[in-house]
DNA sequence: TGATATCAAATCCGATCGGATATAGGATTG
DNA sequence: CAATCCTATATCCGATCGGATTTGATATCA
């Protein structure tokens, strides 16, 4: 699920709070969100807004906007006069970096995230973790979306502990998520993840910096193994 | 100037290809983007669009669509059926958070480029950093703005030069620039920066990753004393 | 056969319009 | 006098329309 589809945080006051009227332009980018996800959309595919208008039933102007959103978040890019298409699939390089800034980032993230994140946060991260290893357990295909997304939540839950919102926000802005699961998608190498996240939860827990600094340090390392194989098995893609 | 006012990177070879038409939203937000620097729009100000159509002469659809792009860069903040306003200044806790984040990711970035850059972009470097040292003799009130705009270019010059292109979009989307110049735009202390940047470009021509991290990460601590006395100054507005 | 010119369809870009909502200010009532 | 209600205005949101450009296909010619 994407999460800034809306600019506003929802916090836990929300739902108490008078309900906005829905904004048509948050249900467009939501739907080109799910598509890109689902592979309905190929990486580098066209993406045209009179299909868009004839597909969803609105009009072109919330779909732009959404695309407009979208295209600043580099998922999908624009040309001028020409249209949108996906962004494409990640390369060699490009992966690369994204895990060189990951590693800068999520173990100071981690660091400090021992230190002041709160009791009821790490029971999310708990229970987050407990889920992911529930999926080792399904069909490996379909298990790995829902994985994905989750997986997402607990690095972002991190992220957010570290009190750092502008760290925070670099890490979202990466979509980290997204970029690898459309480069992977059949991956199911999701096991190993699960030791390296409950490594991650102990050291939090035990309110242990150092530890969880590398924890997260040696977790993202590791994870950049298990992908680097895409471009050993699949060597024109890069 | 901002730089990415358009998504396409210009390279070096773009002056030559065909000169696509010019995007009327492009205009408007650097129309927008120089009503913030120039603190005609004043932090948390209002922007109407409906104003801006009056003022610019132009309609709704590029209006909209640059704001769109200044909300997700977080210069300027969006509600739902109430409209834009600009960001709000920084407090203290944000301004905190953004020198944390450049901690973490310039001296990385100065580090690489120490020995991927080319010669030419530590020319460049050489010929900023001479006309911000020129701008000690002008008067600063002008000056700050013209030499807040080099500066950033110099930033981002190392971070280019770092090789990781991501981590240059992640200090590229903090705005760095425009958020101090808005917070303290009536500052004056550039000459203790000058001697800071002769430093870093010191480190970088003689390939010496080592110490170009240190000149760096020396450079940002000194620079966030600097401006933390604005708060010392004004209490109020942390 | 291959290259070029022409043409038509698809698409984007910007303008304009009506409806819906929020906000501010004045009127009303206790 | 204070609080509430109500109305008017400003503004946004989404729909629709015409013009401009790109792009791909077809036809023509060397």
């Amino acid at each position: 699920m994407p999460k800034d589809s809306s600019p506003e945080k929802q916090s836990f006051t929300a739902s108490t709070l008078l309900r906005r009227p829905t904004r048509l332009g948050d249900e467009v980018y939501n739907a080109i969100y799910a598509q890109l996800m689902s592979h309905k959309i190929a990486p580098g595919g066209r993406i045209s807004v009179d299909n868009l208008v004839r597909e969803l039933g609105v009009s072109q102007t919330p779909i732009r906007e959404a695309l407009s959103r979208l295209e600043t978040q580099g998922l999908v890019v624009k040309r001028h006069l020409v249209g949108y298409s996906a962004a494409d699939q990640l390369n060699k390089s490009r992966l690369e970096q994204l895990y060189e800034l990951r590693l800068l980032l999520e173990p100071f993230a981690a660091a400090k995230a021992a230190v002041t994140m709160t009791d009821a946060s790490i029971e999310t991260l708990e229970s987050l973790a407990q889920e992911m290893k529930a999926l080792e357990a399904e069909d490996p295909q379909i298990a790995y979306g829902q994985f994905a997304q989750r997986d997402s939540e607990f690095h972002d839950l991190i992220a957010a502990g570290s009190g750092n919102e502008l760290v925070r926000e670099a890490l979202a802005n990466l979509h980290t998520h997204v970029h690898l699961f459309r480069l992977f998608y059949h991956s199911q190498a999701t096991a190993e993840a699960n030791d390296e996240h409950a490594q991650i939860i102990a050291a939090l827990r035990g309110r242990d910096a150092e530890a969880a600094a590398e924890a997260m340090r040696s977790h993202i390392v590791r994870s950049s193994e298990r992908f680097a194989t895409f471009f050993t098995r699949y060597p024109r893609a890069s």
